[in-house]
DNA sequence: ATTGCTTTTTGTCAAATGGCAAATGATTTC
DNA sequence: GAAATCATTTGCCATTTGACAAAAAGCAAT
């Protein structure tokens, strides 16, 4: 809970009761490596914070295959804002792949903390603009440039993830195959 | 000034006053092509509104190439707002690429509104993190497609958008030469 | 240690794409 | 209208990457 309080304080100022009126909605979660945090086709009604694990977000493009969009890992909020604001059903699955550990808001709660708690929304806005631009900022970039420095820039971004998790997750990340970046491991070391 | 009021009204509602305060901050600004409307390294000070025309958001990688990030078209907000939010110098430029006539705010008179107005503050919120989500929505996709499928997608995205600019600019969209594209083009029809 | 299972590496071949340079086409300027 | 300039297409060849398949490595249960 604490590294949540953090986070959260470090985007805007709130008094003990404020903090402890949110700490009073907060849950902790453990989800088993695979198992699906929030599903394409449902509507999202919680907001995570990951304490411990990785999740990534997911979706079947109209080949058919799973592309992996990100990764979210300690210490970063994980909602489909999309759903979750607009309550229609999301296209993408969040799925742990490691066990994981969450704090986790219901809907209600969240809303009912946004009505309460003044300034509260306002920090909420940062922080989910500040994650919307990551996930540009991150992305986007790999449309511009080879496998290889694809897979550099995956390491520096996510330095803590690639021991983690299987290889075929960071390859749909990255939109290469398996095989290549196996080869593109090969010839950096 | 018309299609920036029903723009916003379509994300909550302000009564008269309200919205002759902002009409009132804003001014229209006409841009030649291929002139900035805002630079690396500067500060973004200004929000401003596509009435008519198209501008690029583009930088520079370590190669030394130019890629283009995204195009922004008729009726839709162009600010770099990590440059603007946090007066820290951006990383991208902001140039016309035909014409343009924009509707521009002051980074002070916006600042002022959102002190002003009630409920102003959650529109522009809706706003920019739509908008955010879309440039991930859109840009994300195309990491793990073919350059044929992505030019596709580039034409459903911005239909209006392919025979008014240049085809060096959609190349480095897409992340493709500029000679695939226009093999690819040749290709499909 | 052995077995069975999954993940990763590797090889081969074919297709897609990039780099370069020349040719063609379009637009502007005088 | 001719020249100059810029944008696009095309050809040629080198490189990267994908698809498929087989081998190797890692891991857990016995």
């Amino acid at each position: 809970m604490k590294e949540l309080i953090e986070y959260i304080l470090q985007f805007g100022s709130l008094n003990p009761q404020q903090i402890a009126l949110i700490s009073s909605k907060a849950t902790e979660v453990e989800i088993k490596k695979d198992a699906y945090f929030s599903e394409a086709g449902k509507i999202a009604r919680e907001v995570g914070f990951v304490i411990d694990g990785i999740v990534r977000v997911c979706y079947y493009n109209n080949k058919g295959e799973e592309i992996t969009k990100y990764f979210i890992d300690e210490n970063n909020l994980v909602v489909d804002l999309e759903s979750f604001d607009n309550e229609i059903c999301s296209s993408s699955y969040v799925q742990a792949i490691t066990d994981c550990k969450l704090i986790v808001f219901s809907r209600k709660d969240w809303l009912e903390l946004l009505d309460t708690i003044l300034g509260w929304e306002t920090i909420v806005h940062k922080i989910t603009s500040k994650a919307l631009r990551q996930k540009v900022e991150r992305r986007s970039p790999l449309v511009s440039e080879d496998a290889t420095t694809r897979y550099l820039k995956f390491l520096e971004i996510y330095p803590n993830v690639v021991n983690r998790i299987p290889l075929s997750y960071v390859a749909s990340y990255l939109g290469v195959t398996q095989s290549s970046l196996s080869r593109i491991r090969k010839n950096i070391s």
